[in-house]
DNA sequence: CATGAATGAGATTTCATTCAT
DNA sequence: TATGAATGAAATCTCATTCAT
């Protein structure tokens, strides 16, 4: 496969979004490198051999940008369980696959987590309200998929029943990981006090709770 | 006959205390009036009637400020908790009566949800280790406590299966409230654009998730 | 019958004095939208129907294009002027004329002052040497004609003092004018304060000072 | 005398104005070395040993720096005038002094003429009402109390018509400036075209010009 | 203890100008 | 020629935090 060079200046659309792109890559690895914090623009523009101005040319704010990250982090998730729904084994089994296939995303992407906790209080307070806008649309129209999907394979459950269920586990994960998630600088807390207890591991955890989450929702109908 | 001015300065223990709750309270206040982000050090001190200076004599940190507040508001919503323990009915009694304490808390308590959603992202990774570590000392005490009153009332449950639960609980309300939060100035979307499928109203949708949460981790000790 | 668009590239030097002229009528008509600073280039771009870059193959700075226009300008004034030596009556009617003229052009010329103002510490600035230059003697040679006419007229007067009194006329011209502009949103205070004693009206005073000027130089020939 | 060293904070109003004062002669200082454009505001932070933000707290924008440079200026141009007044001789000798002050003045003030050039067109732009207002209402009061000193020396002349030339005599030297001061790198054009002609030298065709000025202004009343 | 001046990092904006296409 | 993407300098603003007084 050939890997032409990138334009110095994108001309059509595909050469923008390509662009835009490579501003979200360059954020995505300064990000990575440091979760302390969001990176600053200057750096962001820097790392993607851009100037300042440029990123802005792209994203009206920083917050913009991070946002755009996590839609498409979001979007990846989805894809993964819309295609767990192509060849529907039992809703038990099912319901286990998803949980693999959860984790399995959390450990490829573990900008998500952070991204997401910040979706709602940073996030999409400084991003214009069309845009966020979008996000919360695509989200929505993934879940409507999903649950129409569930529908087919299994017509006893009603509808909005999945996607309820799907909402409700993001909230899980996103609150559970925001419970038990420690800033780098307090892991050494973490020994110190018994707060394993109750905050043993977040995957395990995780497991635990989706477990009784679905077990709850799907109790009705067996 | 001489007039002492009013004390300037909060020599005791006591007068301290009650000049870190005036700026709390003027934190509050302002956060209150515009909950799309924590209010600036200057209008806090301003509000207070001191100076930016000296709220840093109280908090080295504004996020210090905010999660003082938080724990207070857990304490509150802990302690309520217990108080349903004094002469617990039934484990389903006891879910509704809690379900209840915490809709009323959630409404008599307008900032606990976005201080607590702000907590992991914010408010933690500025404040230092050991106030940190304290306020999670703190809120892992607090469940210890009523998973042990929690035994002491049925003890048929296994040690730490209601602590966790509790955990569960505050993970899925953090999560829920996170995705159903819409900024103000995003409302007129929330009806523009079917949403409403999957996120009808937080409340209702806590309800009905909690009692999955619920009837799934209690579903094996029936 | 294939009807040809309109042609998109100025090939001729007739088409492109046509257009190098259309972005001249842009920037006026901005400017004269709004006097408070030269619009930008992109907005005289889209004025003129063009590209940005367009623009800077006509011209070398933003600064050039307003040089030209008060170029022409000037050229305008000068030839009114120079008209008024056709049959020149007696000096003293002559200056009556001139100013009758100058107030006259000013009316209709409403941009003459405020590019003549911004002439030397904003436009010079920025605009090549060479081009400079040539604005410089055209204006010289203007009042080198002037002076030559006007002393064929009246054979009295030693060269260059009617030059002379052209160039200082110009300079009384332009410092009154610039002390008595006040900003738009200034116009408030000049109600406010008492200026008026000083500053009544910018052509009576120009009138005034202008007559002034002319008695003192005249008073030695006559 | 002893001169100690400055505070690092300013406190009371004295030691806010001298802190001002010292932000001012940074930027007099890097105008003076370079007067082809106003220095950047983080130029004369670095030359005044401050912060950015402390320039911002002391002026609101860099051209109200310029405005109070000039300001100062014309203060102490017009403390000479009127020092002139004191023991005022014949107006005709007056006339003389006012010439030679004024020409000193322009010697020892390089930064004069640039700045009460750009007054108008850049300065008075991007400086809050209140503050050019100011600046104008400074003026018109030295203007008046000159008026006054010299009709109490010299009572034959109407009320006004001293303030009114020096008025017009401010604008001459603004206009004749502006129209002989060539940017740096234009000199050499200076020789190459025989403007010579009209535009021999600044202070010699100024001190013309004023005398014409002031004739015509006197002759009425001699 | 209390104050508020000073700091300085960083976000955002503007915009003239350049230059690849 | 024409375009508009990219640049990059600079202004402005915000604001948490520090620290001299």
């Amino acid at each position: 496969m050939r890997c032409l060079p990138q334009r110095l200046r994108a001309i059509d659309d595909h050469e923008k979004a390509a662009r835009r792109q490579s501003i979200l890559d360059a954020a995505k690895a300064l990000y990575l490198a440091d979760t302390s914090g969001l990176p600053s623009v200057i750096n962001i523009a820097r790392q993607a051999g851009l100037a300042k101005g440029t990123v802005y040319l792209y994203f009206k704010t920083k917050e913009e940008i991070f946002l755009a990250m996590l839609s498409e982090d979001y979007e990846t998730l989805m894809t993964k369980v819309i295609k767990l729904l192509d060849a529907p084994p039992s809703p038990d089994e099912l319901a286990d696959n998803l949980l693999t296939t959860l984790i399995n995303f959390l450990d490829n992407n573990p900008l998500f987590m952070p991204l997401a906790s910040m979706a709602s209080p940073v996030l999409e307070q400084n991003v214009e309200i069309k845009i966020v806008g979008e996000f919360k649309l695509m989200l929505n129209e993934k879940i409507n998929l999903i649950d129409n999907l569930f529908r087919e394979a299994f017509p006893q459950f009603p509808k909005g029943q999945c996607g309820s269920l799907l909402l409700h586990t993001n909230a899980l994960i996103l609150g559970l990981w925001q419970m038990q998630n420690w800033p780098e600088k307090l892991k050494p807390l973490q020994q110190q006090y018994p707060f394993n207890t109750f905050i043993p591991d977040f995957k395990k955890d995780l497991a635990l709770s989706l477990k009784n989450l679905w077990k709850g929702a799907l109790v009705s109908h067996s």
